[in-house]
DNA sequence: CATGATGTCTGCAACGTTGCAGAGCCCGCA
DNA sequence: TGCGGGCTCTGCAACGTTGCAGACATCATG
C-alpha cells in the first residue's frame, strides 16, 4: 500500500503537501496540485484510515449493540440506524450479544473494543444502569430501548405503559372481556415486559375488569415458539381468553399459529394484538394489528443525542420517549 | 483517557514493561505486575485499538456489505456471520448499500472507510466482477452469493440452479403441471434470479412439459408486496397456476397472501414453494415449504476464506458452492 | 526601492502503541 | 573470585497521518 511518503517522493513534494492535496486543506498551486494527484493516480494511494483516526482521535464509527440481529425488529432498528447515523456521517458496526449478560458485560470490559469507536448504541437486556454508570466517563453511550433508569445514562424508549395499554384497550374497546397477555417477565431484567404488564393491567382496571392471573403467561425470550407454546397454555384453560395481547410480534405471530393449528378464528374466536409493527404482520395471514413504534425517530433521536454527545462532551442524559401508534389490521378487524 | 504513558509514570517503570503486562508479552516479575496492575486499575487505563491497530496493521474488524439488513434472509446471514467471525476473533461491521449501485461502488473508491478493515465480505448486487477485479490487490475480499464470476474473485453460494430445479421438480413431484415461477429478472444485474429462472426451465424440461411464458413473472425486487401482486397477476391469467416457485422466501409469503385473499387454499388450489429457508415462513399460515441454503456454512465457509486471505496474503480465488436442502412444511404438503 | 501582506510550501513533532535490540542484574558453577 | 547465561526490564524507533509554526517567494503598495 502506498503511504503519503511515496506518493510525496514520486510528486517530488513534501508529504505535508500531499496530505493538504488529499484534504483540501492548504491552498496549492494548480501546477502541483495536477502533480500530485498524478502521484496519487500512479501509485493508486488511499490514505490509511488507521492513521488519520489516531492523529484525529476519533473514528467516525458508533457501534451499535443489540441481542439478536435476525429478530426483525432489530433488523428493522439496525437498519434505520445505520440510515441515521449515515446523515451524521457515521459508519456503524453491527454487534449481537445473544442476549448473554457476559457479552453485554464484555463490552464495558477493560478489553473491549469500545475504544474504537466515538460512541456506542447499546440495547441492553441484562446489563443495569448501576453497571453503566459505574463504567466511568468512556465512550458515551446511549441506551436503546426500555431499562431499568436512574438518570445516569441517556436513553431513548417508547412510553411502554401508554403502549401496552393502549393495545390492551383496544381489544377491550372490541367488546372482548377475557384479554390475556402472553409475555411477562417477572424477573430482575425484564423492566420492559413488566412496564407492558403494567400498562395491560391499566387498561383492565379501567374497563373494571378484575385481572385474572391465569391470562397473563410469561415468556422467557420473545420468540414465535414461545408465543405458539404460551396460547396453547392458554386454550388449555377451563375458560380461555377471546382476545390477547402480546408483548411483541413474534409472540404474536406465535400465538396465531397456535390459534389457526387449534382451528380457531382470527379475530373472530380470539383477537390479536402485538407490538413493535415489524413488516412481517403487515403480510401474515390474517395480518396483525400491533402497537408501532416510530422506528425511524427513535434510530434518529438516539444517533442525535449519541453524536452530540460526541462532539459537545457533556450532554446532559436525558431520558426521551418516542411516539407510537396503533396500527389495526385484520387480527383484530374481520377478515 | 489514561495512555500507557501515564501508567508507566504512575507505577516507576517504563512504557515498555507496562505494554509487556497488558499484553502478557515478556516475562515480569510478579512484584512489577502487581505495581502496574494496581496503576492500571487507578487510572481505569484501557489499551488504545486504534493506535495499537496502526502499529500492527490490522484492526480485527471485517465489513459484511448487504443490500438491505432487515431482509429477513440478510439479517440471518449477517447473524451467522457475525458468530462465524468472533471465531476467528473478528468482529463485523456491517453496512447496508439500499441496493443503490453507487453506495456498492464507493465502497472501492478512493475515500472507502475499506482501509479500516481487515476484509470485507460482499453481498454484491449491482457491481460487476470487471470493477472488482480493476481495483487492484487492496483489503481482501470475498462475494457472498450468486453473482457473474470470472474467477478473480473468491465468492461463496449455494448452486442456484440445482437449487431451483429441487424446489420445481418438488412442485411437479405432486403431480402439479402449471408451475409458475416468480422472480425472474432478465437484466444485467439479475443474474442470481437468471440462474433459478434457468433450474426452474430445467426441471419442466426433464418432466417433458413446455414452458409457459406467461407462467414466469419477473419482479424488480425480491419482496413481499412484489410477490403478492406477481401472484394476483398470475390469478388473472385465463388458465392460471397450480403451482408457484418463488424466487426467495419473501416472495412466496407474499404470494401465499395474495392467494389466501383471493379465497384459494393453499396446497390444495395452489402449492407454494420458496427459497431461503427463513425462520418466518416455519411459522406462516399455512407454513412454506423452501429451499434451505446452510446458511451457517456460507458464514463460515466465506470468513474461513477470508480469514485465510488476510492472513496467508495469496488463497487462490476459489468459488465454493455450498449446501442446500428441501424444507417441505404446509404450503406443499397438505395442511 | 523598501516594506509588508499574501500566497505556497515545508519540516518537525506528535497521536499511543509495539518490535527490536540491548542493558543491567543476579545466579550458579568452575 | 570470575565468568557465562538467563531473566527482567528499558530506550529507541517506527506505524502513517495531521497540527503547528514558520520559511520562502511573490506581489502590491507607498
Amino acid at each position: 500500500m502506498a503511504t503519503l511518503r511515496d506518493v510525496a517522493q514520486r510528486a517530488n513534494v513534501s508529504i505535508r503537501t500531499v496530505s493538504n492535496v488529499v484534504n483540501g486543506y492548504a491552498p496549492v498551486s494548480d501546477q502541483l496540485r495536477v502533480r500530485v494527484e498524478a502521484a496519487i493516480e500512479e501509485l493508486d494511494y488511499r490514505p490509511n484510515l488507521i492513521a488519520r483516526n489516531l492523529k484525529q482521535g476519533r473514528t467516525g464509527m458508533i457501534a451499535l449493540v443489540v441481542p439478536e440481529l435476525d429478530v426483525p425488529y432489530f433488523a428493522e432498528l439496525a437498519r434505520a440506524v445505520i440510515t441515521a447515523a449515515r446523515q451524521h456521517g457515521y459508519v456503524v458496526m453491527v454487534d449481537q450479544t445473544d442476549g448473554d449478560p457476559a457479552r453485554e458485560r464484555e463490552l464495558l470490559g477493560r478489553d473491549s473494543r469500545a475504544t474504537m469507536f466515538d460512541g456506542l448504541l447499546l440495547s441492553p437486556l441484562a446489563i443495569s444502569a448501576d453497571e453503566l454508570r459505574r463504567r466511568g466517563n468512556r465512550v458515551p453511550i446511549v441506551l436503546l430501548g426500555e431499562h431499568i433508569f436512574d438518570g445516569s445514562v441517556p436513553h431513548v424508549a417508547i412510553d411502554n405503559i401508554a403502549a401496552a395499554r393502549l393495545a390492551t384497550e383496544h381489544l377491550l374497546g372490541l367488546g372482548r372481556r377475557r384479554v390475556a397477555a402472553i409475555g411477562d417477565q417477572p424477573y430482575t431484567s425484564g423492566e420492559t415486559a413488566q412496564l407492558r404488564t403494567q400498562g395491560y393491567r391499566q387498561a383492565l382496571e379501567r374497563h373494571g375488569i378484575e385481572a385474572d392471573p391465569a391470562l397473563v403467561v410469561p415468556t422467557v425470550r420473545f420468540h414465535r415458539r414461545l408465543g405458539a407454546q404460551a396460547m396453547e397454555q392458554l386454550l388449555a384453560l377451563p375458560s380461555p381468553p377471546d382476545a390477547v395481547f402480546c408483548y411483541n410480534d413474534l409472540l404474536a405471530l406465535g400465538a396465531m399459529r397456535a390459534l389457526t393449528r387449534a382451528g380457531l378464528r382470527i379475530p373472530h374466536d380470539v383477537a390479536v394484538v402485538g407490538l413493535d409493527d415489524i413488516e412481517e404482520g403487515a403480510y401474515s395471514t390474517p395480518s396483525l394489528t400491533t402497537v408501532a413504534p416510530d422506528k425511524a425517530e427513535i434510530a434518529r433521536v438516539a444517533v442525535g443525542m449519541l453524536v452530540d454527545a460526541i462532539n459537545g462532551g457533556a450532554t446532559p442524559p436525558a431520558e426521551i420517549r418516542t411516539s407510537h401508534r396503533l396500527v389495526i389490521r385484520e387480527s383484530t378487524a374481520g377478515f
